[in-house]
RNA sequence: GGUCCUAUCGUCUAGUGGCCUAGGACGUUGGCCUCUCACGCCGAAAACACGGGUUCGAACCCCGUUGGGACCA
């Protein structure tokens, strides 16, 4: 085979937002079809009416987005919208019937309540449940019964699988069960469906979670009797939340779009979660373009693994520090309101000085925004350590800083300026810079933290400056008096 | 319950029979730097689940036990 035929696909059910786990399953395909220069495929796993909603879909596809996991286009559809199953509905009736045809499947006239009584009795007398195949020789039907069709399991050998991730698996043939395709109200089942799709699809790598390993040698049981060739697959283990229980909403935020909300980049996104199970040596940060010329299956572990939050957060603060300062400007933006910044006031100049000096200081672009903020703002509101940094004895520094800062109104502001100003605050009451800095810094930002005082002077400009520390001035007089 | 997967610091992992007194990263922690907070730098604590084999030699191969996960119900 060339690597160029390569085809992988992401088949998500479209039940909720799309998770961690849903996310690093479409990473890992999407990262493989790029390095082997394949397609990538999105579909739709909808055929459970009773879950699947649009907003689902909307979310997946945002989500997929948002990371910048872009899927190819598959040939046969019609629209740009992905694959989804419920389209394709005639067409696995259709298969379902050529199996009949064939042999390979029958007519079930069993009805869901004596199943289920005969399930409890298997698990009563300590059997293990499964269809006793007493419909398969049936001639003819039970009147007033829809029958489901079953598919005629090959039960004698062993199913061997080759995982590309896990390694040989082997099945005993003997566990394999005469599986419902298609049910009596008409509608097929999962099993089947992914088999016909992948076929059609003409999938080559199943890569998808290894809670479907179970389900694999059912489905090549599906290849075999269709006479299609068989894909080869690769089961990704499980990620886990703290408790060491797979990752579900109970362990908090497990949605990616939760992620983009908290102020989290794309680029931190795929960087952790594509070493979540894979390595390459001791190297942590990745390139996209690293990622695509060195991912490869083999190097994918097999075992479960935690998510770990504060690792997620380490990476993101390291993408802050190393993207340009225009494209966080883009970035942060859309967080600025949430602190009551409105577009109208934030200058695209002020704003890069403002990310630069931030860089450093911010895990997410919500802890960036929120020291942001007070740069733009007309009314800063002062916390509570400001407001207890700023006594009646920070009232001499406060004058002398409006003095030595005010007295030239035509010195250019910069940070060579502001510094000599400082010093020279220092110099005249006899305190080191940390005991200037701090009440300045409570007084213009209302903060106790911030980047370092001269730059925040530079930023923030002569006129807020002058007006923020004459406020705290004039607070500070009427308390006093 | 049956079947399948799995087991290296708290976490993610390197390790493919001698390079291992087990390496890196997050987190924790001591220090340096310092106008606050960070960043950065230097250091520390911290792991081969257990028991049997195979071998001159095992984190690594085999078997079992225990633990964890998933699927089927």
């Amino acid at each position: 085979m060339k690597t160029s035929d390569v085809r992988v696909r992401f088949a998500p059910s479209p039940t909720g937002f799309l998770h961690i786990g849903g996310a690093r399953t479409a990473l890992f395909n999407w990262l493989f079809a790029r390095s082997k220069g394949g397609k990538f495929f999105l579909r739709i796993e909808d055929t459970d009416l009773s879950r699947s909603t649009e907003e689902a879909i909307d979310a997946i596809i945002d989500g997929l987005s948002w990371l910048g996991i872009h899927w190819d286009h598959w040939e046969e559809e019609t629209t740009t919208h992905p694959t989804r199953q419920t389209a394709r509905l005639k067409i696995y009736r259709e298969k379902v019937f050529e199996l009949l045809d064939r042999g390979r499947a029958y007519l079930c006239y069993c009805t869901p309540e004596e199943l289920e009584s005969r399930r409890k009795d298997a698990l009563a007398e300590g059997r293990v449940p499964r269809y006793d195949g007493r419909c398969k020789n049936r001639t003819s039907p039970i009147p007033g019964r829809d029958p489901a069709i079953r598919f005629a399991a090959e039960t004698t050998g062993t199913i061997c699988i080759d995982d590309l991730v896990k390694g040989s698996v082997t099945f005993d043939a003997s566990i394999m069960d005469d599986l419902i395709i298609l049910r009596s109200d008409g509608t097929p089942t999962y099993n089947f469906c992914v088999v016909v799709d992948d076929v059609d699809m003409a999938i080559t790598h199943v890569i998808r979670g290894d809670d479907h390993l179970n389900n694999t040698p059912r489905q090549v049981g599906l290849y075999q009797a269709m006479g299609y060739p068989i894909p080869a697959f690769g089961h990704l283990s499980m990620i886990l939340g703290a408790d060491k229980t797979r990752l579900s909403k109970r362990h908090g935020a497990t949605a990616v779009q939760q992620y983009r909300d908290e102020g989290y980049l794309p680029e931190a996104m795929i960087n952790y979660l594509v070493r979540l199970g894979w390595s390459y040596k001791d190297q942590e940060i990745f390139s996209l373009d690293e990622l695509i010329e060195k991912f490869s299956l083999d190097q994918v572990g097999v075992s479960a693994a935690m998510f770990n939050p504060e690792k997620l957060k380490w990476i993101n603060s390291h993408y802050i520090k190393s993207l340009p300062a225009k494209d966080m400007a883009v970035s942060v933006s859309p967080y600025l309101s949430q602190w009551g910044v409105t577009p109208d006031v934030i200058e695209k100049e002020r704003l890069e000085k403002v990310i630069v000096s931030l860089q450093e200081r911010s895990r997410t672009l919500v802890e960036m925004a929120e020291s942001a903020a007070c740069f733009f703002l007309e009314e800063i509101l002062l916390d509570e350590k400001a407001l207890a940094v700023l006594t009646k004895e920070s009232l001499p520094i406060l004058n002398a800083v409006l003095d030595c800062l005010f007295k030239d109104q035509d010195a250019l502001w910069d940070h060579a300026f502001i510094k000599l100003a400082l010093d020279e605050v220092g110099i005249l009451l006899g305190l080191k810079l940390a005991q200037v800095a701090q009440p300045i810094r409570a007084a213009v930002t209302g903060k106790t933290v911030s980047p370092g005082i001269f730059d925040v002077l530079h930023i923030l400009g002569r006129e807020k400056t002058f007006k923020r520390i004459n406020m705290q001035i004039e607070r500070l007089t009427k308390s006093v008096a």
